[in-house]
DNA sequence: CTGTTAGCGCGTTCAA
DNA sequence: TTGAACGCGCTAACAG
């Protein structure tokens, strides 16, 4: 706010030039031990700091990442994002939130209003339509989370597995008819992915699998949950903590007790308001902060495009 | 990513000298409507825009906001933050977002990054702790939300005006033995306000009071509920959502159904959880559009500093 | 009305 | 190992 300090005055007043002290600054070699000690105190002692906006000019990295989420409100992306901020400004990062609201057309408009700006990167979470073209021009410096795509980093969820865990301990708890509340194919991770996984550990466990996909939203689940409970259902599997909310109510306002619920998600809500569910943690915390490292290594050439899977465990 | 054009390429593209381009481009008077129109052209056929790290250097401003919310999962502050967040676009702003976590110390860490970047302005979710002199630099590129404070604008809630109609409405409805469950006094706003208000209703209403306030968190709502349901209630108020959220589990756990919820939230998820509940909105919505509207007028010298009152309504 | 000139704060040559 | 000079893309002051 007030007057800053710039190079100039720094190399003024510890009586050295201009490009020592931005040497210095960046930890090049080639500064003598002395020099470098009594530039970093002058440094030290007047908080300074180089102008962003002069480096960025200079070619450097402007040091800005956007991040677009689906919803704000989104129970699983706030808690990836929660770790996602910290790993981002550690690496003097700032991060630019932007919302999606699931539609394409949106996550086009804010990537060329990021192009304009001089973005390092980007940290997408991915859902259904968006498509390879769409991202083209991003490939090196994007990671999309919760999705693959060919070409491009990303950051996914075993979804597979947090299925395999939730129908093995369900099993194993005496349950031989478990229903499925999911989502729709077109959603290729939570929709189709999780609800194969769960036909699958239905024919390895020679149950009959009973199933409906309405969507990804509360109301869904609650509109949806009756037409896959039947008088021999004992345990009913959701795709996501939000479908489980839906659910309950439903449950709760038919006073049906005798349904364990189950779900991927492990959101604070859900544990708040019924602790009593079996639930898998798909790793929304530690997707975060490897969805942030993951970037901060590719926009510097440190790291190569990547898949990484976060390993599901139960909660 | 490409090779960016400069101000200097256009000039020449259409002919004229760099401070002419300079000139179209921020809608300078002093310009031949024939030599605007010939610039504009290639601006347009070129999709050009300047560089903004250039302007930012050339003491421009940066066109960068921060947000610091309290919390990502706040279900009150994400409301604000989805209207916020294009009223900033719209006008050329990236918000950066940042979460305090209810600490102070936090806070001060944030603004200290924010203070070497080249920050236009921050939008701050007050909480309790948050004092004047820690904010004392940023008196005229601040906005304060949801607390008020000497010196400073803000967006303010209608505690008192949402708790009376809460109460209008529960008395109207017959009720005559209303509790409370809010937020300590510490806290101003949702805490001492709003139960302030309530107090100064039960007068009013010649209504005995019964209160308990223990905190913002949902489990705080559920483990202290009980104490102030006597046999006579009929009516619980709650200073916040997420409180009665917290309330609700406990009442539905022990199978209370003669006791009218009421609220001040209006959020998506208490309506569709419980759509029966008495509900007031906050405004939640309109506060973050204007907190984002005060801010840019605010750090472009339009408008002085100013507190803003959203009204309360019925939901 | 318009073009030329001089910096803004920094990184990067290049000579010393 | 160091410093002086130059230029990034832009705006502002000045000259035409």
């Amino acid at each position: 706010m007030q007057n800053r300090l710039t190079i100039k005055d720094i190399a003024r007043l510890s009586g050295v030039g201009k490009s020592t002290v931005s040497r210095v600054l960046n930890n090049e070699s080639g500064v003598s031990q002395r020099t470098r000690e009594k530039v970093e105190a002058i440094v030290n002692q007047h908080g300074f700091s180089p102008s962003r906006s002069a480096r960025a000019m200079r070619g450097q990295s402007d040091k800005v990442v956007a991040i677009i989420v689906s919803r704000l409100d989104s129970l699983s992306e706030n808690l990836a994002v929660q770790t996602m901020l910290p790993a981002f400004y550690e690496q003097g990062y700032d991060p630019i939130m932007m919302e999606s609201q699931f539609s394409p057309e949106l996550v086009g408009e804010h990537l060329q209003m990021l192009s304009h700006r001089n973005i390092d990167g980007v940290v997408l979470f991915g859902f259904t339509g968006i498509t390879e073209d769409l991202l083209a021009s991003w490939q090196s410096s994007l990671v999309l989370l919760a999705r693959d795509a060919n070409g491009f980093s990303s950051v996914c969820y075993d979804d597979e597995g947090a299925i395999q865990l939730l129908m093995e301990k369900l099993y194993a708890q005496g349950h031989r008819h478990i229903s499925f509340i999911g989502v729709p194919h077109s959603d290729v991770t939570t929709g189709k992915r999780r609800h194969d996984a769960y036909l699958a550990c239905c024919q390895q466990y020679q149950l009959e699998s009973l199933s409906v996909l309405p969507g990804l939203a509360m109301t869904q689940g609650y509109d949806h949950v009756a037409e896959v409970l039947t008088p021999q259902t004992t345990a009913l599997l959701c795709a996501t903590d939000t479908l489980a909310l839906g659910a309950s109510k439903y449950l709760q306002q038919q006073r049906i007790e005798n349904v364990q619920l189950a779900s991927v998600g492990n959101t604070p809500l859900m544990k708040f308001l019924h602790p009593e569910i079996v639930t898998v943690d798909p790793g929304y915390a530690q997707a975060g902060r490897q969805a942030a490292a993951q970037l901060i290594e590719q926009v510097n050439g440190r790291a190569d495009l990547r898949k990484i899977v976060i390993p599901a465990k139960l909660a």
